[in-house]
DNA sequence: GCCGTTTTCGGCCCGACTGTTTTCAGTCG
């Protein structure tokens, strides 16, 4: 069975925990975490990495020996350091560590004095009166045991993004009007336009005597105040979102928002490269001594180490620092960028407006083209057009161009790829068209190899200009279907047609790593709302936002070209 | 366990809040 990266990674975030409850020295559990986390961005499957033969030693953060455990996990499929740890401490044990306020520590204490592994047997104990005696412990920790468990807490409870804007947007205007607030800022992973995020992170600047922290928790919808100081606070809403305030002064704000914009990897890094110039970073400033020498804005914070300002959506200490020391981080796109958006349905399917609604909406989202494409006879859930039906189509987009301003209307499909990789429509109809975005619909379990081959072979049709929604995920619904997804890009290249970044909240898909990969194979990307309704054209962002995650600038995205441009690029792939 | 324009050994980011304590360890971000 192929091993994956996931595979890998599971492994060794449970050798981390299990060496956690084991008290091993903390810089060991780091590096197996940062293991974990490289594995889970890394694009290629480190598994081909060495069938080609390559060094892994050479990803940082990779060494010998775990480039070595990598490899015996890919040609075992298991790990002897895992098991040999699994002997001398119960399976299960490391679950407990995902309740709120148990940490390695204790658990390790309810392990070793109540012989407690399970959360089953933990919930017993709670009750039972058995966790408040144990040093360390309290009645207060036996309660939030007994409800956290109650709860179902410690299942992970991630919000998408734009999901999390919903309950994000009202609360900031809420903070923004408390007294003595003079700014709001949303940073953590949000800032970072995470496709996912877990918590919200706020700083406030805001005048010593505001009542902001109070209020903060006072909001109508807080359901649970976690914890509450002078400067911090962290609260549950009753979405069930974490929300996290953090209040600073003026001079230290550019320092708080890097820190609390993350990502943990990215700001270690930053820290580490001043410790190299003798200075001390932390929320409050960077200090040479007790010498506060920068602070105020992010841009003094980068400076102060050498680096000029990194984007958000790159703080991942994937290559950003190098990049930036450098000089060669990329201008990346911006909302602004984008001249139109190649993928729209209409009513015609399984839209809710009108194609002159949408180009009207589209019009006022600032776009300068969009092209309609609905889904094709197969998908018949959508209520996919057939070749007459598109023909009607095309021919009212037609009168429709000659009545609009400001706009213009694009014929497109998104036409099914069938099972063996043909097309949902014959070439006749296709051929009148601007563009064919081919999209899979179906049969989402074949093997790597055969998906893979399928897509290939649509990408080879006469007709084919893009592909859709590459992966084929719902964020917390369905797993991405298993393709070779740097064989398709580089086909893609020879074919010279375009990759589609869906920007629908539940899609961002392209991933960011194949954004990544992508560019470095030189293929163009387009970033399409996939709009079904005209207010579907704000999710745009959210797709420039997984692009910039991707490093991808205004020339790698293909809908940044003016209409002019566009053409040429479409009809070199039809026909 | 990783890493090296001070180092192949000896470092490894830093602080707030809570609960259980009598000065701090554990957890969290």
């Amino acid at each position: 069975m192929a091993v994956h990266n996931a595979d890998i990674a599971a492994v060794f975030d449970e050798i981390a925990n299990l060496l956690e409850i084991e008290d091993a020295n903390p810089f060991r559990v780091r590096a197996y975490r940062n293991a974990v986390r490289i594995l889970e961005s890394l694009g290629h499957e480190a598994s081909a990495m060495l069938a080609e033969g390559e060094d892994l030693t050479k990803i940082p953060g990779i060494g010998k020996d775990l480039a070595g455990k990598i490899a015996e996990i890919v040609d075992t499929g298991s790990c002897r350091a895992l098991k040999k740890l699994q002997k001398q401490l119960p399976p299960g044990l490391s679950d407990l560590l995902h309740l709120p306020g148990l940490g390695p520590k204790k658990v390790k204490v309810l392990y070793h004095d109540l012989d407690v592994h399970t959360l089953n047997q933990l919930h017993r104990a709670a009750r039972d009166g058995r966790v408040h005696e144990l040093p360390g412990f309290g009645a207060k920790t036996e309660q939030s045991i007994l409800e956290a468990i109650e709860a179902h807490a410690g299942e992970e409870h991630r919000f998408k993004l734009a999901t999390a804007a919903q309950y994000a947007r009202p609360l900031v205007a809420y903070l923004n009007k408390i007294s003595g607030v003079d700014q709001v800022e949303l940073a953590g992973s949000f800032r970072r336009a995470k496709e996912t995020v877990g918590d919200l992170d706020i700083l406030v600047v805001a005048k010593r005597s505001s009542p902001v922290m109070d209020r903060f928790v006072a909001y109508d919808e807080v359901k649970k105040v976690v914890s509450k100081g002078p400067t911090r606070s962290t609260v549950i809403l009753a979405s069930k979102l974490q929300v996290d305030l953090r209040k600073v002064e003026a001079k230290s704000f550019g320092a708080a928002l890097h820190y609390f914009t993350g990502s943990k990897a990215h700001n270690i890094a930053v820290r580490r490269l001043g410790q190299g110039r003798g200075l001390k970073i932390n929320e409050y400033g960077v200090f040479k001594g007790s010498k506060y020498v920068a602070g105020a804005t992010e841009e003094s914070v980068f400076k102060s180490v050498g680096l000029p300002w990194i984007p958000p959506e790159l703080r991942e200490n994937h290559g950003e620092i190098e990049a930036a020391t450098a000089k060669r981080l990329p201008e990346l796109v911006t909302l602004a960028d984008l001249k139109g958006d190649l993928h729209v349905h209409t009513k015609a399917t399984d839209g809710r407006h009108s194609l002159r609604e949408m180009a009207d909406a589209a019009k006022n989202h600032g776009l300068h083209y969009i092209a309609i494409t609905e889904h094709s006879r197969r998908l018949t859930v959508a209520h996919g057009l057939d070749p007459k039906h598109l023909h009607a189509q095309v021919d009212q987009i037609d009168r429709l161009n000659e009545q609009l301003d400001g706009i213009t209307v694009l014929k497109g499909i998104e036409v099914d790829i069938l099972d063996d990789g043909r097309l949902d429509l014959p070439d006749s109809v296709l051929q009148r068209l601007d563009l064919v975005i081919g999209a899979v619909h179906s049969k989402f379990n074949l093997s790597r190899s055969k998906q893979t081959e399928r897509i290939l072979r649509a990408m080879d049709q006469r007709y084919f200009t893009m592909l859709a929604h590459p992966s084929g995920r719902l964020i917390d619904r369905r797993e991405p279907y298993d393709v070779d997804m740097l064989k398709i890009i580089r086909a893609a290249k020879q074919r010279g047609c375009y990759l589609e970044l869906n920007a629908h909240p539940e899609r961002l898909d392209l991933l960011d790593v194949y954004c990544q990969m992508a560019k470095e194979e030189g293929v163009l990307i387009s970033i399409n709302s996939d709009a079904h309704r005209v207010d579907d054209f704000d999710n745009l962002r959210y797709g420039v936002g997984q692009a910039r995650r991707g490093w991808l600038a205004k020339d790698d995205v293909l809908n940044t070209r003016s209409l002019r441009s566009l053409r040429p690029l479409l009809r070199g792939t039809m026909g």
